[in-house]
Order: C-alpha cells, then sequence, then structure tokens
DNA sequence: GGGTTGACTGTTC
DNA sequence: CGAACAGCCAACC
C-alpha cells in the first residue's frame, strides 16, 4: 500500500530524464514540502520498483549520492551508466551540470 | 495518541 | 575539509 506522498514523490522521479539526476530537496519543494526531505527519502526508499521509479537519480545536495536499497555502489554504478560522473568517494562531480530541476527559476 | 526512525539539509566547530 | 548538532516532515511501532 501507498500513500499519496510517496506517490507523489515517485511521479516527479519518473519525469527525471536519463543521464540527469535531482536532490531530494528538489524533490521535496516539487512535492510541495521543501522542509520533507527525510520523508522524500523515505518514501523512495519505500518505492516498490527500482525500475520504474529512477530514484537512483535522487542525490543529496552537497553531491553525495546517498544511500540506495541495492546499496549505494549500485546506485553510483547506475548513475555511471547513465552518463554522470561520480568520484570513487561516492558523490556525484559536477552536479549543477547533471542536475534537474523541478523548479526553474 | 505519543515516541522513535530514516536513501536529508544547513549551520557551526 | 571533515565531523558534530539541530531542525524538519512523513511513516512505523
Amino acid at each position: 500500500m501507498s500513500t499519496a506522498f510517496q506517490e507523489a514523490v515517485w511521479a516527479k522521479l519518473a519525469e527525471i530524464p536519463r543521464g540527469k539526476v535531482t536532490t531530494y530537496k528538489e524533490v521535496a519543494q516539487a512535492v510541495g514540502s521543501p522542509q520533507a526531505v527525510r520523508a522524500v527519502g523515505s518514501a523512495c526508499a519505500a518505492n516498490p520498483t527500482l525500475v520504474e521509479v529512477p530514484c537512483h537519480r535522487v542525490v543529496q545536495s552537497n553531491g553525495d549520492v546517498g544511500g540506495y536499497a541495492r546499496g549505494r555502489l549500485a546506485k553510483i554504478n547506475l548513475l555511471k551508466q547513465e552518463g554522470v560522473t561520480v568520484t570513487p568517494d561516492g558523490k556525484v562531480d559536477y552536479l549543477e551540470q547533471y542536475l534537474y530541476r523541478f523548479h526553474p527559476r
């Protein structure tokens, strides 16, 4: 079972184009709760399908890939596969370049 | 109904 | 630059 909040988050994640990434904060803002970044993370963790929902394209605002249901390494590997530069430290380099924003100014 | 936990963020030391 | 503290929201027990 899922809540409206989680579905809203998943819907936003589905909008992220391949080769791009977004931050939990951006998603939180997109769903209307810019402070609910923790809740967004929980929603991603509760995501039922890892293929339909590109949760691996969500990273932390500081560039760190954050966590992943299958492990950080798997997440890093997926991002690299999509053309995102990830440092061995598990951080996305050139984040601003790959960052996908829901709130364009 | 109340308290704890978590795929986080920003500030401060 | 790295580690620690506090703040926030939604879900779970």
